[in-house]
DNA sequence: CGCCAAAACCAAAACGCTTTGGACCGGAAA
DNA sequence: TTTCCGGTCCAAAGCGTTTTGGTTTTGGCG
């Protein structure tokens, strides 16, 4: 059932139709209910590559991730962010497309994506520091948000984003403040803006405690358990090894806790943890009594406030750049404890 | 830069421009070359919306994802799926779009798929038993693949799926072949079909060990992590705690691993842990020596192989059905060993 | 040189919608 | 009575492609 059929069998014209169905007040209210019944009787939808044809505008909004050289997307986080900006998206019409991209061909991805006019707008994910994309987006004109900020971009931007700085600074205040002096930084990425921040974070906190930064004690790269727990076993090996952990994400924490584990170690007796919990769907960090001490952030809500803030500057390119941060909630479980050193 | 502008630009007809992009034979190769110059030069990328609406194809595959009740999408493969059909997808210039669902309004979502002319195909995730999915989208003409498979389908369709009855019939008999007698199965939701699947073959290998089927030391629910440790530390406190688990993925294993953990128990050493493994970017499953004794079967894998059977299907859309059984890989970890009762 | 098929190109229609620029009608104001 | 205006409705022109149904040009052959 396409708008000329529909449009034929109630006896009217395109035009009249069309704007009956698109709440136009030059029809008459008698007219419209019958259109919308009609409408509704034969589910009638207007064809999306039609009317974005008509309009200019597609109604959808892309999302382009990144896998790494092998091919993997390495994002555990993605999933749950989809959900909340889906949520957005659904209820207010729009589609969400998202394309996957190789670390090279990038800005081809976002060009196209321009020029083929398949989006009005994308969210622009793991932002590194300077990142080359948001002069590009600026300059082809699609509007975007950013989820998380960068550092020493040329361009303004909206953006939302977790205090990682903070969080981080409080948590390893935290560590500190219960006497731990060898605190481990199992970090993500350092490409990656948000993980300079918290190691920012991190340092300073430690230098607050008079604590010197021992490169060796840090660690960087994706966040997957085997990671986690890799970074922890090597550093529990050593001649000192960390009495406290702090990581980047409740994946890596579970591979931290792993190493702990086969060491006969217990979290909270006899070395800390405190993790990033970005409030996954799949892995929770325990019910009313938190396994791990974290600072967390719901990523399912960030992506529905990302979605929001997104559509809001399609509507009104205009408007002043939205910039939002959120602060983290740093909540005590029972994988923190007294340094026993 | 369009169509219309680029053409004027080259002294020549639209016609002759779309026909030498296309690389259709009536055009010589001397302006051939030149057409595909002049729109590398301008970078002018074909509008997928008028493209779509003079073929009446969308070049779109759509992936329909549900969330739970309180509005996540409880789905830690869903990246790893989203990868690997991605890239299928990518090199065979479709884009992918996803849309959330509540378990509500799922037939308006597929219907207005199609009626919109959203896309071309789409993937059926998570098929329950007898899925009405499956006659609604033949009903509605819309070629789609599932991902796993639909006992009791009153339609024929194509699916890839892992054999999960065999996997799990397997593994259980390993750990019966062990000595274990009281073995827990940590399943997925029993609406779903893989899940009943996975039953199935736990009983049987039960069965043929001559041990009664236990309903108590039988979960299910949404993997998470939480849903392991829960089931776990409810079982492990019983009076006649079992001496094994099989999990329904690796993210469940985990929480189960952690309840042992608690209880100052060791996997391997004091119970017995065999898990699914989908072998997810983020949560491997060790290095050369595997943490858990493991079916194994790249979910990755398995969107790249999915996606290329619908692209197969929309293609050629009279071809007899494909259906694919993978075996899933049995790995021997350090999270089983003789049962020590 | 003339003829004809093949090669190369083009104008215009079509896809399904929105939107512009009217047309028509009845009733209120002049 | 005429004029004007708001309320309804419509025909047709876009939007940027592909594709149909040609026309023109080229080149080979008798």
């Amino acid at each position: 059932m396409n708008l000329k059929e529909l449009s034929q069998l109630l006896g009217l014209s395109q035009t009249t139709v069309s704007r009956a169905l698109n709440g136009y007040p030059e029809v008459s209210e008698a007219t419209r209910a019958r259109v919308v019944a009609a409408a509704q009787a034969h589910s009638y939808s207007p064809n999306t590559r039609a009317q974005s044809l008509a309009t200019g505008l597609s109604r959808c909004i892309g999302h382009v991730i990144s896998v790494n050289d092998s091919g993997e997307m390495v994002n555990p986080i993605f999933g749950d962010f989809m959900a909340g900006a889906g949520e957005t998206y659904a209820a207010h019409g729009y589609d969400m497309m998202v394309t996957r991209v190789g670390k090279d061909g990038e800005e081809d991805v976002y060009r196209n994506l321009k020029a083929r006019g398949a989006v009005d707008g994308l969210v622009v994910h793991a932002p590194r520091k300077a990142d080359p994309r948001l002069p590009l987006l600026t300059e082809i004109g699609l509007p975007f948000v950013v989820h998380g900020r960068s550092t020493g971009a040329s361009v303004p931007y909206s953006w939302l984003d977790v205090n990682n700085r903070r969080a981080f600074r409080d948590a390893a205040a935290y560590l500190t403040g219960l006497g731990h002096r060898r605190i481990a930084l199992i970090n993500g990425q350092e490409e990656l803006d948000f993980a300079i921040r918290r190691r920012q974070g991190f340092e300073a906190a430690l230098e607050e405690a008079g604590i010197a930064v021992d490169p060796d004690l840090m660690a960087r790269g994706e966040m997957t358990e085997d990671y986690g727990h890799a970074c922890a076993a090597r550093m529990l090996d050593r001649p000192e090894p960390p009495t406290a952990f702090l990581a980047a994400s409740i994946i890596c924490a579970a591979g931290v806790r792993r190493a702990l584990d086969e060491r006969g170690m217990k979290p909270g007796r006899d070395v800390s943890i405190v993790t990033f919990d970005d409030c996954l769907s799949y892995f929770g960090n325990g019910g009313d009594v938190p396994v791990f001490t974290a600072m967390q952030s719901s990523v399912r809500a960030a992506g529905a406030a990302l979605a929001q803030m997104l559509l809001d500057r399609i509507a009104d390119p205009g408007a002043p750049h939205q910039q939002t941060l959120w602060e983290a909630e740093f909540v005590i479980g029972s994988s923190t404890d007294h340094c026993k050193d």
